[in-house]
DNA sequence: GGAAGTGGTGTTATATTATTACATACTTTC
DNA sequence: GAAAGTATGTAATAATATAACACCACTTCC
């Protein structure tokens, strides 16, 4: 369990943090700074720079396999573990979970490596169980 | 466990697979572009197609959270289940495993929430027991 | 044999994602 | 109020990936 800060956020971090909240899914870049153009932004640097602080502070998680950016689901973004994301490939859909016993078991890989642990990213992809229910 | 065809590859995608066998580690796209280029090669897309095909083949993997590719670290590619990766931060190496009770609980999650796996990244960041015992 | 289908290739152009470099401004601290 | 640290704005460019179209080789099937 990593406790995040909650700190003041800048008028451009709230911006961006509130577009992705807004969204309810994943968003890449380009998508965040046409949705903030009207607010301002001007360069694809705002977003990013915004984002780099959301992450750090726990607050967004970046979707590798996607290249895409995803509100932390926790409400408050209280501490919480490592997160893994189910994506589903027909809707978008993304859910955000803790595998507490996955993480578990990837630790003592790397403590038995002598691998220090920085970053654990664990992305599913498939079909949503809506997706395959009504398939249309 | 999932058994690969070993097809012949065409003479593109035996040069990519050359390439990143001789490398020893992950590879850009355009890194391979370069090192093919003696070899006739003059455009992005003969390498992403070859590549397309060696990562369906199983004889590739893609690290999403580098942008770059791997051969199997499987000699011969046998059959294996789902990879995981660990890549070192400093010296940029990635080590192959293949964590089979992490798959299973994943497998375990996916079914309780009737979600459909098709692909799985595992990737883990942070420095490997060389890098950390030799501080240069 | 020829038509139609399939898969690989070559090429140009373009789309998408991310960073470098530099200038300016604001805040905190001493 | 000078110094240090952080946030911002902007232009330019780098790095990664795909679309569109033409051509060729091979098969298969009538």
């Amino acid at each position: 369990m990593i406790a995040h800060a909650q700190p003041e956020l800048t008028k451009n971090q709230a911006l961006v943090f509130g577009s992705l909240s807004d969204a309810g899914g994943p968003l890449t870049a380009y998508a965040i700074l046409d949705l903030l153009r009207e607010n301002g932004f001007r360069a694809p640097l705002q977003v990013y720079r915004a984002l780099d602080k959301l992450v750090e502070y726990g607050m967004v998680h970046r979707l590798e396999s996607l290249n895409a950016f995803v509100a932390c689901s926790h409400k408050g973004c209280a501490e919480h573990g490592t997160a893994a994301f189910a994506i589903c490939e027909i809707c978008g859909d993304v859910s955000e979970f803790t595998p507490d016993e996955v993480i578990k078991l990837l630790k003592e890989w790397t403590q038995a490596e002598g691998f220090t642990l920085a970053r654990t990213t664990i992305e599913l992809r498939g079909t949503c169980r809506d997706c395959i229910s009504q398939p249309n």
